[in-house]
DNA sequence: TTTTACCCGAGTAATTTACTGGGTAATAAA
DNA sequence: TTTATTACCCAGTAAATTACTCGGGTAAAA
């Protein structure tokens, strides 16, 4: 797993059209000016983004991006995953000597099981999830004084 | 939050220190062996967990490496922040006005929102977790089959 | 048929990653 | 007291990635 400052531009690219697709397609120069990211990096990266089908893109006047099934279908570990290529760096390299680096396979493995925790809890995170936190918190911030559970993992509760 | 290569050696050389801390100072020569990472390299990494009290060091002949403190009391959060510097982008202007950005505003507000979900996630995961996990796997390999909980993400049993 | 916007690929500045190599300071053993 | 071993420190730099620019296409719709 792998999250870094593309991927954070992918994942908000992302949140515009399910921001904003309701009412038509979204135009790549609309998200390049919202989101102040260089329109031809942004083809980079939803050339990407179409290759995994998580966008559909239509042509034409009046024509921009949808998301390429609905956001509660979309994880942001797909769309992480798929402006990252991240081929999973098992350099565990496959020898028959198990002799003195059992260390370093040691130390990898334990590294893969927190990576695909990370990966798991990413596959459970959609963005109708991060748009509905969103709506709830805005809510809040209105007045209506929403439940706190807005960030709540209740992590650590001791 | 961000998680790259450089996360990940800190945090396998972290999980070294964890696993060989019992039998005296883990030396940055063995770790660089073990990992295959560069001694200055390394030398840099713990530079920085250093500053973090995350590390001890100790000087002379059979010297090395400690960990700052009991491995259930490091969490990744905390190495990775360490060696991540991590100076988060609150990029969102604190302009007055709210007129046409508010847009990139929504979106960024959704992905620290994020950010910070996954941020507590893994300051719930301790380097004692990681390697009791990796414990039971092993257990489990030598036939025990110890039960799937391995990698469960009830951890912290909620 | 022309506008709009997707599509594609080569080239490049900026940043980060990872490493090299020069040292100094402390400490344990000879 | 010398010597070997280790942490510690710092400047430079190659390699890789990120983020962007430029210049062309091509498909679809008005």
């Amino acid at each position: 797993m792998r999250l870094s400052t593309k991927g954070r531009y992918a994942v908000t690219a992302m949140l515009d059209l399910a921001l904003n697709g309701a009412e038509g397609p979204v135009t790549l120069a609309d998200i390049s000016e919202n989101q102040g990211i260089s329109l031809s990096y942004l083809e980079q990266l939803f050339a990407a983004l179409r290759s995994k089908q998580l966008v559909r893109g239509v042509r034409g006047p009046g024509g921009g991006y949808y998301l390429g099934r609905a956001s509660d279908e979309i994880s942001i570990a797909d769309v992480i995953c798929a402006v990252d290529e991240w081929v999973e760096f098992t350099r565990c390299n496959p020898k028959a000597t198990v002799s003195l680096d059992t260390q370093r396979d040691m130390t990898h493995g334990l590294w893969d099981d927190l990576s695909q925790q990370i990966y798991m809890f990413l596959t459970d995170i959609t963005l109708a999830d991060l748009v509905e936190r969103g709506h709830a918190r805005e809510a809040a911030r209105q007045g209506n004084k929403a439940p706190a559970d807005l960030l709540s993992l209740n992590h650590r509760a001791a």
